[in-house]
Formats: structure tokens, sequence, C-alpha cells
DNA sequence: AAATAGTTTAACCAATCAGTTAAAAAAAGC
DNA sequence: GCTTTTTTTAACTGATTGGTTAAACTATTT
């Protein structure tokens, strides 16, 4: 097991990377660990060595994921001023984050699917981050008097929920023919944010 | 393989079931044939005597599984006349699938997170659908001139993949303590209603 | 009732999988 | 440079996994 006062080595981070997306691509169980041992050129033993089992390694990769993204929308959005700046804020970065590192959104789903159970409670408490996030724009906005209310859960799965879907469901968009187009994350993210704008103003603007 | 042109015996109806649960709780990887086996009291070489292959066993369970959810969601539709009420009885009607039946969304995750990839045709084609009628209200709605514009991808990602990100995470919400209230499904139908609602007329109505 | 078809069974199998061991090698400390 | 600590290695291990076989049993047809 990684120790949390020391700085991790070169090897543990090829490794942990490299797992990162072995998870997020066949999940936990699909995730073989001679696979990832192939895929990065370290003996097997060494991985052992670093990370006491493969469970451990999973949850150190699972709260550094989340912790990554709960940071860039936080931070992003405590950058804005307005409600509305802030609410596009987060709309606009999770996008961005997921979108970048589709490992995210993938982890997240499945997570969810599995019930959370094998989510570490460090990256629980970074999703919570989130939420925690949604309701504090929706107080300020309820509390200036220019948002109809809303409950965060609500806004938090129909942004998360929404975008997550959106963007792992792309190699199976690309995949089949289809009568709608496809849109591309800025006309996605733009589209979220004016129906959830839109929803909570009440007055189009 | 299940043949077409037969209706399926009381064993296979059993194992299709179980599999279905196992496959949704636990993923392809994480489904054990000799769990299944032990779930259902059916010896493990039946299974493979009725399906030829644990592909084949769930490309059948999750293709009738998502038909079913599609043909209750459009059927439901299309009992309504109006826009309005035709985008409320897909939010309401796929909620109620959804929580009637969490493998449904469970599994959906799943394969989104999967990129889609194991996903049988045949249960695309029922993703499609939902989709499709999403298409078809907003077009109606575009030509009543009583909707916002909107891409019918965008609807469908903020319903159903908030909608199932927000039943999938049931467990996890109940395990962890939150300064956020948790909704119902009622409550949680009912504000998502509001939110689209609100967000494509434009007039708070 | 006998023949045929369908279904189930106990036992088996090769390959895979997470993990282990102790020696060798490399790095760090003195 | 020598000693100690850390890291890597090749080989190995017991348990598990998807799948198979042919005989036994059951159901259907003639």
């Amino acid at each position: 097991m990684l120790t949390e006062f020391k700085k991790p080595s070169k090897t543990a981070c090829l490794i942990q990377k490299a797992a990162t997306n072995l998870f997020a691509t066949h999940g936990y169980d699909g995730t073989i660990m001679d696979e990832l041992a192939a895929d990065t050129g370290v003996n097997k033993a060494s991985i052992y060595y670093h990370f006491g089992s493969k469970q451990d390694l999973y949850d150190t990769c699972m709260t550094h994921l989340f912790s990554g993204v709960a940071d860039q929308v936080v931070v992003a959005v405590n950058q804005q001023d307005s409600v509305w700046e802030q609410l596009e804020e987060f709309v606009t970065s999770f996008a961005a984050a997921i979108y970048t590192n589709p490992n995210i959104s993938i982890s997240l789903m499945r997570e969810m699917a599995s019930g959370g159970e094998n989510m570490p409670v460090a990256a629980r408490q970074q999703m919570q981050r989130l939420l925690f996030c949604l309701k504090e724009i929706i107080e300020k906005g309820a509390k200036e008097g220019v948002l109809i209310p809303v409950q965060p859960l609500t806004l938090h799965v129909m942004i998360v929920g929404g975008l997550s879907l959106y963007v792992n469901s792309a190699p199976l968009r690309q995949s089949i023919e289809s009568s709608t187009p496809d849109l591309s994350v800025p006309e996605m993210t733009k589209e979220v944010v004016q129906v959830i704008k839109n929803g909570l103003r009440g007055t189009g603007q």
C-alpha cells in the first residue's frame, strides 16, 4: 500500500495510470493483473510490492481520479461571481473534465452500477463535493431571488448523469446510424446550459 | 442458443431472469456461471444446453431487458395528445420503469461504460427507440410553435442519464451523510419534469 | 409400448487468475 | 567503499472459471 507520506515513485505512478485506464475500460473484474503488468512492462510482483492488492490499487486509482474532477469543478465555479455564471461554469468545467478524461465518467458510471459498494470513502466524498457545490449555487440564487427553487440532487443527476451518458455513449453513437444529429462537446455543453438556465430562470432569457 | 421460434421453457426463463440480475449486479466479467447455477438450482451444463455460451446468454438478457423499457415508454407516450403531456409521460414512464426494475438503468450504465461494445444490436435499437420517441415529441412541439428548439440527444441524456444516475446511486446516497435532502422517485420525477418543461417552455408555466 | 427427441446430471478439463517466494539487482545511507 | 534498504525478478501456487462429455433421465411422438 502506498503510504500517504511518501511521494509515489515513478513506477508506482506508471502502474496507477495504466491501472486507471484498465479499470475504466474493463471494470474491476475484467481487469487482469497480468495484463496490467504487460501494459506497463512492470513485473507483476512489483505491482504487488507497490500496491498491496488489486483492491488497494483500485481504491487508490478511484480516489485520485475523482478528487481530480471535483477539484477542477469547484475551483472553476468559485472563480465566478454571479449565480448564472457559476451554474454555467459547473456544467462547462464538468463537461470539459470528463471529455478530457473519459475515465472519470466511465468509472463513475461503473461505480454507480455497482451500487458504489467498491467506491472508497475518499472517492465518495469527492462526489459529495460536486453536490455540495451545486447546493451553494442554488442557495445563493434563492437568496438573491433570481432562481426558481430546485433540489441540488436534481441538478446534480441531470448534469452529471446527463453529461456522463453523453460522453460514455460516444462509441455507441458512432457505431450506429441515427436519424438524429450527433452533438459535439461544446454543442452539448451549450444545450445543457441552456435547458438548465431556462429551466431555473423561467424567463427564457 | 434459444431459438426464436420456440417458446422458452420454464428452466430457460428461470435462468434468464437470474442471469439478468447477476449481470446487472456484478457485470459480465463478475458474473460467474457456477454462481448462476447455484442461484437457480440448475446444473451448469443445463445452462449451456439452453444458452450456448455466457455471451449468448448475456445477449439474450440485454435484448429482452431493454426492449421491455422501450415498449413501456413508447406506448405510454403515444397515449398522450399534447406535446407537454407526452414529454411529461416520457419522463414519468421511464422513471417508473427503472425504479420498478433497476436492472435496466444499471445494465444500461454498465454497457455505456464499456462503450456499448457488448451491447447486442437488438438492444441498441431499443435505446434508439427512446431517442426517436423524443425526436418526434420535439418535432411536434416545434411544428406547433410551443417549444424552444432543443436537440433530441440533449433531452435524451439529461432524462435517461439523469434518472439512471439517480436510481443507480440510491445505495450510495443511503450509505452516506449528506447536507442535501434525498428525494423519492415521485419527487425526483416531478423535479425533472419541471426543469425540462420550464427549460423548453421558457415561460415558467 | 417402443422409439425418438429433449433435458439434466456428475464428473471432468485446460486455461486463467490473484497472489507469493526468495534471490538478485538497484538505490540509498553512512 | 561497504552496509542497509528498497525494488525487481523468474518461477511458482492453489483456486477459480467457462466450458465439455456421455450417460441417465424425462417428455413427446409414433
